[in-house]
DNA sequence: TGCCTAATTAGGCATTTAACTAAATAGATT
DNA sequence: AATCTATTTAGTTAAATGCCTAATTAGGCA
């Protein structure tokens, strides 16, 4: 389950634009590292990118969205697994699967309390 | 239908530990007024709470709870209703439904084009 | 060994954020 | 009208954030 301190940093990592497109792009860019792409003695990952490959489809320089990452991964809402001198990238959905359930719980919870309290369903 | 701006800014705003707890309590903290509480002639509502009264659980002045709530309001996941000189804020459900929803699906979007891309179930 | 490549760390700078106190607004009450 | 209550606005300050460039680390490869 994931605590306070947890959720707090998801939503602090999802709440700035630059994130939120680098995990849209972890999350639906094709899951092709770019580098990977280019050695054709490479098999092409079709699950994963890496941080040069993100940092293409963005106007800031790679350090920068190497931190971006970092909080990211800090969140738990992607994985960062090096291999050779390349570290590859994708969505961690365990997290953002339950991250989906709270937020479901919390409505139900909130719904069946105001059932309890009224005898009756939800009113606008 | 939220569109990512809003997403963001309900992200920026739960992001936050005072404003992630103003919200908790918003949600949880029993709906009631406290101001409602001590006086004898208004009716209880049993939905909301104020401004004065989320405040009572906080050690920070007023103003900053206020301005936390605005952007609480902001993000759309709390209303504030003026009710004479007193502003009632309740969770705004919907809101908070839907963004479960935009997880669902993700993770659901996520999985069947996995499936797709694999021609099976997912692997860990 | 020495040079690529991929990524992170360090340090600096401008902007934003989160807090405060004091003052202003708006609605109730006397 | 004067005052009290609830809340917001204004202005200040310290800390955090987000970006940059330059330097460093770490892993291949000639």
């Amino acid at each position: 389950m994931l605590d306070m301190k947890q959720k707090i940093k998801i939503f602090k990592a999802l709440g700035n634009e630059t994130r939120f497109l680098i995990f849209k792009n972890v999350f639906t860019g094709g899951y092709t590292c770019s580098l990977d792409k280019k050695d054709k003695n490479v098999k092409v990952s079709p699950l994963a990118t890496c941080v040069s490959t993100i940092a293409e489809h963005f106007d800031f320089a790679l350090p920068t969205i190497s931190k971006h990452l970092k909080e990211l991964r800090e969140a738990d809402i992607i994985t960062m697994e090096k291999k050779g001198n390349k570290i590859y990238i994708e969505p961690n959905i365990e997290t953002i699967r339950e991250l989906g359930g709270c937020f479901t719980t919390l409505v139900e919870n909130f719904e069946t309390n105001r059932e309890l309290f009224f005898g009756d369903v939800a009113v606008s």
